[in-house]
DNA sequence: TTGACAAATCAAGAACTGTTGATATTATGA
DNA sequence: TCATAATATCAACAGTTCTTGATTTGTCAA
């Protein structure tokens, strides 16, 4: 139940990972005003194409976006429900421990 | 207001980056369960003192423990009103955007 | 004082991450 | 089929982060 096992806790890791980066946040910030394509993002960051791309895969092997082709074009969208995982992580992480995880005596 | 300045994003980089080890959410998961020595935390996780220094020490410089000293021993305390701070950014990053950000047309 | 313990800091190396420029892949339209 | 556009992938390098063991600092008690 509230056992925080190993797989969870890099799970929690790898998330906040792809949330560690700069240029990440800024897709993420982008990605917030609907669907982007790899030349939007290109253009309003002012990045190397091959420098979204790495980034867009960070984030897209994390699940915090998903793709979807559109002929030549890559669409990004954000992916809500990962960011809400991320969300409940630091709530779980802010909480008081209930009295069953005390009793249990920690992790 | 709502605009996101450089330094925002490297804060947020910064916190997402402190909790994007294993080692660190092992040790803010047992600090959930209140403050601890660096004893003891050393000895439930099983690693090197100095190890345990280091993530420490990355963890109070992003703010997300305080330490507090009491004879030998070194106490910290996770620092809820960080951890709450990352969940409004969390909250901010899949928030629609309101009607004004929308005009400004993005960041 | 001195000895011993808790923790921080340091130095060196290993492992990982991000950047860049070049190349490969996929799709389109002529 | 060919040229081209959009994107992904790759290889090399630079920079950063983590680990380890050794040393240092701070505190206490004998």
């Amino acid at each position: 139940m509230a056992t925080r096992t190993r797989t969870d806790t890099d799970r929690a890791a790898r998330l906040f990972h792809a949330l560690s980066d700069g240029t990440r946040l800024s897709i993420l910030e982008r990605l917030r005003f609907g669907e982007r394509c790899v030349c939007d993002l290109t253009d309003a960051l002012d990045a190397a194409q091959s420098r979204l791309s790495f980034h867009l895969k960070v984030l897209k092997d994390a699940g915090l976006v998903t793709d979807r082709r559109d002929g030549r074009w890559m669409y990004y969208t954000m992916n809500s429900e990962t960011l809400s995982e991320v969300g409940d992580l630091i709530e779980g992480l802010a909480s008081t421990p209930s009295a069953a995880e005390r009793k249990k005596g920690c992790c």
